[in-house]
DNA sequence: ATTATCTATAGATCTATAGATAATGC
DNA sequence: ATTATCTATAGATCTATAGATAATGC
């Protein structure tokens, strides 16, 4: 039996045979993880991605299954890119010798770089998620598994917080940070601000109160913090 | 020269005779918010708007010049009822006598409640945000009128701040508790938290967190916080 | 010979309207 | 008599396919 020219089962994406295959499907990814990021995956026709990438409808539908494969190809893709991202992030190797202050910098850091390269990134993916529900359950276990590393690295310091429940405040404190990026990384919400800061003081001052929340003594470990 | 039917030469929406006009055009846009809620506005037909609200597309289109007018009025009933919301929590006479950790406590209560009876009030309006520049400036001025609202209570109580910059902080602290505030209110975002928690205990937890960044004396005032 | 791409278009879906019918209030 | 609603459908838009043409690699 001849092995389908359809990865999986669900026949989502072509096995192309050729290099300009690979090619061509990363133009219709990067166009429509943009195209979607900027107006929808429902406002995006599929003429709209293919002329961004600069093919024809018919190459779309060699390529990908359907609109919806499309959207799904994008989803594995980000979801793909941001495990390896993530496993990498919270290495506790990479972190040796760090302190809570690092880490959560690194982390902040890292969000906001991400959000200004990439801004459809996360976007993109979780317009899939919101249509299956496989997919947005796929995307609560990438993201948990990230933040349960980030939750280790600090849990592993908390001989630096004075906290009397540092496991569930650096959960805490973990969710209310990304929260914080997430508002800071939308163009539209981040507007209706009335603290606009450079991000770098942005940066400063969340580390700032996410210190005091968990009962971290700064001082101790020199003046790292402005 | 007679009245035109429509309100504002834009032709938004019909000016009805009869009071059932008013019944339905409510029932449409009742039906619209939580649809637009659930799917997004471009994945809603009109028919099933229509469907929703118990009436014939025909109708739809008498009250309504087109489904982007339908999109303009929710968004029009959004922003009223937002504003007479924003006006009334903001007033300073409601507030006399009361803390800062009173305020805060009222904006976080609030906002979880609103987010609780009409998940789909403020997303719905943000959908026609979206799509119009002048829509988007005015929703900008609206968050930003009741942001600054607040503000000014936090500012009138600064004798309770000891932190340096009382202005810079309560800005920035409303900023951050309404980030927090907007991914609780999402039912996808908030599945991807590490620390799930009870409303009450989110909080608690959060209104701790801004005291301790606004250097506000808690057990001077009483033990209010648990 | 096989794989990839293009052009042209059928079929589905959705928006918006026309024209007929029903309800309201002077 | 006027206003509101309904049914049926024309027209626009978008998805997906069929069939022809071009590029690739054995």
């Amino acid at each position: 039996m001849p092995r389908s020219p359809w990865i999986s089962d669900l026949h989502w994406k072509r096995d192309g045979q050729q290099p300009r295959s690979q090619k061509t499907q990363e133009a219709l990814l990067d166009a429509a993880e943009v195209l979607f990021y900027e107006s929808g995956a429902d406002a995006t026709s599929v003429v709209d991605v293919a002329k961004k990438a600069g093919v024809s409808v018919g190459a779309v539908y060699h390529h990908f299954r359907d609109k919806k494969a499309l959207l799904y190809a994008l989803f594995e893709r980000m979801s793909n890119q941001y495990e390896t991202i993530g496993r990498d992030a919270v290495d506790a190797e990479r972190w040796e010798g760090a302190s809570i202050l690092d880490v959560l910098r690194g982390f902040l850091e890292f969000s906001l770089e991400l959000g200004r390269v990439r801004p459809g990134f996360k976007k993109s993916g979780l317009e899939a998620a919101q249509i299956d529900p496989a997919l947005r359950q796929h995307f609560e276990e990438l993201q948990a598994r990230n933040f349960k590393g980030l939750h280790k690295l600090l849990l592993a310091r908390k001989g630096e917080m004075a906290h009397p429940n540092p496991k569930f405040a650096a959960a805490f404190i973990i969710d209310q940070l990304s929260s914080m990026l997430r508002s800071r990384n939308d163009q539209l919400i981040r507007k209706t601000q009335i603290a606009p800061c450079t991000d770098e003081k942005f940066i400063s001052e969340a580390l700032h109160m996410a210190l005091l929340y968990l009962q971290v003594e700064v001082t101790s470990r020199g003046g790292q913090v402005k």
